[in-house]
RNA sequence: GCGCCAGUAGCUCAGUUGGAUAGAGCAACUGCCUUCUAAGCAGUAGGUCAGGGGUUCGAGUCCCUUCUGGCGUGCCA
C-alpha cells in the first residue's frame, strides 16, 4: 500500500505543479502542530527563495489546486506553510485498506533479500552476565524487523569458542589437574565422555584463569594451549567439546526465557576450517603483507581523519585472531547463504574492528561491494545510580539473576493485583517481567548507555512496557464480551478520539521503515506507546459495549480491534507479548 | 596527542532528511471510578536545548570553537 504520506505529497506535487512551481516543493510531512492541522507543507517557503515570491502568495496559490474531496481543510497560513486534514471518507477509506490487507499494507523492502544477524556474542565457560542483555535483545528486534519487512533472516548466534579464553580454560584446568590424560601428550586412547568439570565449575574456572592473565607464565601457556587447540590437538579437543557440552543447554536455557532464538548455532569454531584456505589466498593476491611479525591486512585509506591500524589476519604466534575468525566467518556466510546484508550487533566499543573487518572484506573481495554490512554498537547498561553494573560484592551481575529480580518484582504486584487465578500467576508475571525488561532497554537508542532501574522499568505505570500490555489487555476484554469482530468495516465518524486513533495507525509503515533504515527499535517502541496512548484516549472517551447504535459500536469495535492487531505485531517484532489478564 | 560518541525540565529520556508554541514518563500538586480493567484519563507547575560564534527568512537539528563526561587508538573479544 503506498503510504499516506506519499498519497498526499503525490497529490500535493501535483497541486503545486498546477500552480505553476516545481513539484519538488510539495513534500508533506505530518505536521507538528496538531492543534491547528494533521499534516502540512512547508514547500511553499522554500520555493519562495526560488521563485523571489513573498512564500503566502505561492501557499495561497497551490492550496486553490487542491481537490477539496480529500482534505476537509486545506489552508494557507502565514509565513507559507499549507495546513491540511483529511476528510473522514479519505482516512476511512485508507484504514479500511490497512485493515485488509495482509500485513496491514506495510511495504517489503526486503523483497525476499537475505539478512544475516549475528548478535549473541556468548562466550562458552562463562555464564550470561548482564552485558549480553542487550546485544541479544536488540539483535532479537532487529532480526524480527527484517523479518516482517521481508527478509530471509538467518539469526547466528556467533559463539566465543574459539579465542583465547579457549586457552585460559584449559590451561587452568592443566594447572588444577595435571594428570588429566587430556595432557598427557602420548595418550592414544579414548577419552571419557564425562566431563572432568560441571557446569558450576567451569562458571569458576574461566574467571579465574582470566584474573591470571597478567602473569606471563601463565600467559604463555595460555597462548600455547589456543594455538594448540586451534592446530588440533587431541586432548585439548576433547576439553573443548567438553565446554562445549556443558555450555550450550545453559546458553540456549536463558536466552530461551528472553524469548531469542537463533537460527544458527554457530561460533568462532565453526570459521576455523576456512582460515587456512583464506589466509593463503590473501597472502597470495597480496591483500596480506607482514608486519611486526603477524600477517596484516592495510586498511587505511587516504580519507581518513584518524589513524586506523592494520587488520590483523595471523598472530606472530601463529593463531588466529577475532578478525581472523570474523573475515573467515564471512567466508562461510558467504558460500552459504549468499546474504545481502550482514548485521553485527556487539558494544559499540568494538566499532573499530567493526571498521577494520569491514574494509577487509570488501577491499578483499571476501564480502562483494553491494553487500550491505553494518556494526550495530550498542551502549552500556549502567546500574540505577548510572554507574557500571556491579554486585554487592563487585562480581558481575548474571542475566538470570537479572532476569529473577525483575519477575520476583512483577510477581509481587501481579499477586497484590489478583486479577488472574493462582494458576496463572507464574505465565503472567513472565510476561510482563519480559515486557518490562525487553521494553525498558528498547526504548533507549541503541547507541546510548543507559542506567537499568528495575522499579521504573517495571513500574505499572508511565512509559513502560507493562503500560503498552495494560492497552492490549484493555482492548482484548472488551472484543472478548463483543464477539466476533475480525470481518467488522472501519466506519467511524468524525471523532476527535477516533481521528486521532487513525491517524496513529497509519503511521505503521513509516515507522518500521525508518526504523529499518536508522537499525532503530526504540523508534517501534515510540510508535507503540503513541498508539497505546491514543487507545487509551479514545477508551476513556468512548462507551464502547453499552453503545446502542450497533452500526456504530461495529465501527468502534474494528477500529480497536485493527489497533490491537497492529500493537500485537510491533510487541511481536520487539520480542515481547501480551497476557490474556493483567 | 589523535579519533568517535554524548551533554535537552529536579530525575530518566524522545526529538532521523532545518520549520510555527522544544515533547513524554517519573517525582510534586489538582480533578475523574454505582458505568467496557483507575496498571487508566484530564489538568497545573517545571527549559537561556553545556557555553560562545557562524550559515539561513527560520537552528535542539548544519558549520567552527571552548568546556565537561565516556570510550577507542595493531597482536583480548
Amino acid at each position: 500500500m503506498e503510504k499516506i504520506l506519499d498519497i498526499i505529497s503525490r497529490k500535493m506535487a501535483e497541486a503545486f505543479e498546477k500552480a505553476g512551481f516545481d513539484a519538488a516543493y510539495g513534500k508533506v510531512t505530518v505536521s507538528n502542530r496538531p492543534d491547528l492541522c494533521q499534516y502540512q507543507c512547508n514547500g511553499a517557503l522554500a520555493a519562495a527563495k526560488v521563485y523571489k515570491c513573498a512564500p503566502i502568495q505561492i501557499a495561497n496559490a497551490v492550496a486553490e489546486q487542491l481537490d477539496k474531496a480529500d482534505f476537509s481543510m486545506c489552508e494557507a497560513v502565514m509565513p507559507g506553510f499549507i495546513n491540511l486534514k483529511l476528510s473522514d471518507s479519505f482516512l476511512q477509506s485508507y484504514l479500511e485498506d490497512t485493515r485488509t490487507a495482509p500485513d496491514f499494507g506495510v511495504a517489503k523492502p526486503g523483497n525476499g533479500k537475505t539478512a544475516v544477524v549475528d548478535y549473541g556474542g556468548a562466550n562458552v565457560a562463562k555464564p550470561l552476565h548482564i552485558g549480553h542483555l542487550r546485544p541479544a535483545i536488540i539483535g532479537e528486534a532487529l532480526k524480527r524487523l527484517h523479518k516482517f519487512l521481508g527478509y530471509n533472516t538467518i539469526g547466528d548466534v556467533h559463539l566465543g569458542d574459539w579465542g583465547l579464553q579457549m586457552g585460559l580454560i584449559i590451561a587452568e584446568l592443566q594447572e588444577r589437574q595435571p594428570d588429566l590424560c587430556y595432557f598427557d601428550p602420548d595418550y592414544t586412547g579414548e577419552y571419557p565422555t564425562e566431563s572432568p568439570f560441571t557446569l558450576t565449575e567451569l562458571e569458576e574456572i574461566y574467571p579465574t584463569a582470566s584474573s591470571k592473565k597478567s602473569d606471563p607464565e601463565f600467559a604463555e601457556k595460555a597462548h600455547i594451549a589456543t594455538y594448540e587447540l586451534q592446530q588440533g590437538r587431541r586432548g585439548y579437543r576433547a576439553i573443548w567439546n567438553h565446554i562445549m557440552g556443558i555450555s550450550l543447554p545453559d546458553l540456549r536455557r536463558i536466552y530461551g526465557i528472553l524469548d531469542v532464538h537463533f537460527e544458527k548455532w554457530l561460533g568462532e569454531s565453526d570459521a576455523d576450517p576456512y582460515i587456512p584456505a583464506m589466509v593463503e589466498d590473501l597472502k597470495d593476491r597480496g591483500f596480506a603483507v607482514q608486519s611486526a611479525g603477524a600477517w596484516v591486512i592495510p586498511v587505511a585509506e587516504e580519507t581518513d581523519k584518524k589513524e586506523v591500524p592494520p587488520c590483523i589476519l595471523v598472530k606472530s604466534d601463529g593463531s588466529a585472531i577475532y578478525a581472523t575468525t570474523d573475515l573467515a566467518t564471512m567466508v562461510q556466510r558467504t558460500q552459504d547463504w549468499n546474504p545481502d546484508k550482514m548485521l553485527y550487533v556487539t558494544d559499540k566499543r568494538q566499532n573499530l574492528h567493526f571498521e577494520q573487518i569491514f574494509r577487509a572484506a570488501k577491499k578483499s573481495g571476501i564480502v562483494k561491494e553491494h553487500v550491505q554490512l553494518d556494526h550495530v554498537g550498542h551502549g552500556t547498561m549502567n546500574g540505577a545510580d548510572g554507574k557500571p553494573f556491579k554486585t554487592r560484592d563487585g562480581g558481575v551481575l548474571r542475566l538470570e539473576q537479572l532476569i529473577n529480580d525483575m519477575t520476583d518484582f512483577v510477581r509481587t504486584k501481579v499477586v497484590e493485583n489478583k486479577i488472574v487465578d493462582e494458576s496463572e500467576v507464574e505465565a503472567t508475571t513472565a510476561k510482563i517481567a519480559l515486557a518490562a525488561l525487553k521494553y525498558g532497554d528498547l526504548s533507549n537508542q541503541p547507541t546510548k548507555d543507559y542506567n537499568f532501574d528495575l522499579e521504573r522499568f517495571a513500574a505499572f505505570e508511565g512509559n513502560t512496557g507493562p503500560y503498552i500490555l495494560y492497552t492490549v489487555v484493555r482492548i482484548k476484554s472488551i472484543l472478548a464480551r463483543y464477539g466476533a469482530w475480525e470481518h467488522l468495516p472501519i466506519a467511524v465518524p468524525a471523532n476527535p478520539y477516533a481521528t486521532d486513533l487513525m491517524l496513529a495507525i497509519t503511521k505503521l509503515g513509516p515507522t518500521l521503515e525508518a526504523a529499518l533504515s536508522a537499525l532503530a527499535p526504540n523508534m517501534i517502541c515510540a510508535y507503540i506507546y503513541e498508539l497505546a496512548g491514543a487507545v487509551n484516549k479514545f477508551y476513556h472517551e468512548t462507551r464502547i459495549l453499552s453503545e446502542e447504535d450497533k452500526t456504530l459500536q461495529a465501527g468502534y469495535i474494528s477500529l480497536i480491534g485493527l489497533a490491537k492487531n497492529i500493537l500485537e505485531t510491533c510487541m511481536d517484532i520487539l520480542g515481547f507479548s501480551a497476557p490474556e489478564k493483567m
